[in-house]
DNA sequence: GTAAAACCTCATGTCGACGTGAAGTCAAGG
DNA sequence: CCTTGACTTCACGTCGACATGAGGTTTTAC
C-alpha cells in the first residue's frame, strides 16, 4: 500500500494537472489504453500515469500527438531517426527565437516606419520557413 | 520608373511568397488596409509591401495576428512594453526548447520504459506550461 | 470584340487539440 | 433504497489561420 493502487480517471487527471477529458481524448486518438473494470470505468496505474506523464513532456516539447504516437508505435532504428529529426527541428525552432529576438529588440530600438530602410530588418525579410510545428 | 509600382494582389502575393487569399485574411482582420482601384482592386505599393513583410516577419516570430495588430495600433510607450512582453515570452520558448533538446537525446541514450526510475526523466515531469503561442 | 485570366465578396470547410453538453450507467454515503 | 456524484459514449462547438468554392465583375491578351 506504499505505492499507489490503480487510480479512475478523475484522480489520474487531478495528478496530472489535466482534466479528464483530455485523457479520453489521448485515448481516442491512441497514444493510452488504460485497462478497464468490469463495468467499463478506465483504471489508470503507475504505469499508465508515467505513460502520460511522457505524453505531457513531449508534447511540451513541442510534438503533436500524431508525433507522439510514432514515437512510442515505432522499434527502435526508427525511433532514434524520429528523434533526430524532432531535434532537428527543435533546433531550428530555437534558432529562428533567437534571431526573433534580436529582432525585437531591435524593433524598440530602431521603431523605423519603413523596414526596407533599416538594414537589420531587411536581413530579417530573408528567414525562415512557416514553423513545422 | 525605377522603383516598382503599385502591384495587384497576385504580384504582391508572388513576390511575398504567398497566396492572394493570405493578404485578403490579413486585411479581414485588421493587419492590412492598402488602397484600392475605382474598381475595387487592391493595389500594393512598396509601403505596403514592407507592412506585409514586417508582418511576416512577426508571424515567424511566433507572435499571433492578434499580437502583431496590437503592436501596430499602439503608442510608442505600449510598444515597448509589448515588446518586452514578446521577447520574455520568446525567452521562455527557447529555454523550454533546449531543455526540449536534451530531453530528446536523452530519451534517444536512455530509453528506459519506466520514467520514474530515470531520475532525468523525472526531473522533466516538473517543468513547463502549455506554451502561450 | 471576345474569351480567358485575375480580381471581387461571401460563405463554408479544414486542422489540431481540446471543450461542452446530452443522455445514460455505475459507485458510494446515509 | 435512493440520491448524488463520477463515470461512460457520442456528437457537436471552439479557436486561429487560413483553404476552397460559388457566383459575379474587371482586366488583359489576342
Amino acid at each position: 500500500m506504499a505505492t499507489a493502487q490503480a487510480m479512475k480517471i478523475g484522480d489520474a487527471a487531478a495528478a496530472l494537472g489535466i482534466e479528464a477529458h483530455v485523457l479520453r481524448h489521448w485515448e481516442s486518438v491512441g497514444l493510452l489504453a488504460p485497462p478497464r473494470s468490469r463495468s467499463g470505468h478506465r483504471s489508470y496505474d503507475e504505469h499508465a500515469l508515467n505513460h502520460a506523464r511522457l505524453i505531457q513532456i513531449l508534447q511540451r516539447a513541442g510534438l503533436s500527438l500524431d508525433q507522439i504516437r510514432q514515437l512510442g508505435s515505432s522499434a527502435h532504428e526508427e525511433r532514434l531517426a524520429l528523434i533526430a529529426a524532432r531535434r532537428a527541428e527543435t533546433r531550428d525552432r530555437i534558432a529562428l527565437l533567437q534571431a526573433t529576438d534580436q529582432f525585437l529588440a531591435h524593433l524598440a530600438a530602431c521603431s523605423h516606419p519603413i523596414i526596407a530602410e533599416c538594414p537589420e530588418c531587411s536581413d530579417f525579410t530573408k528567414k525562415g520557413d512557416p514553423m513545422p510545428g
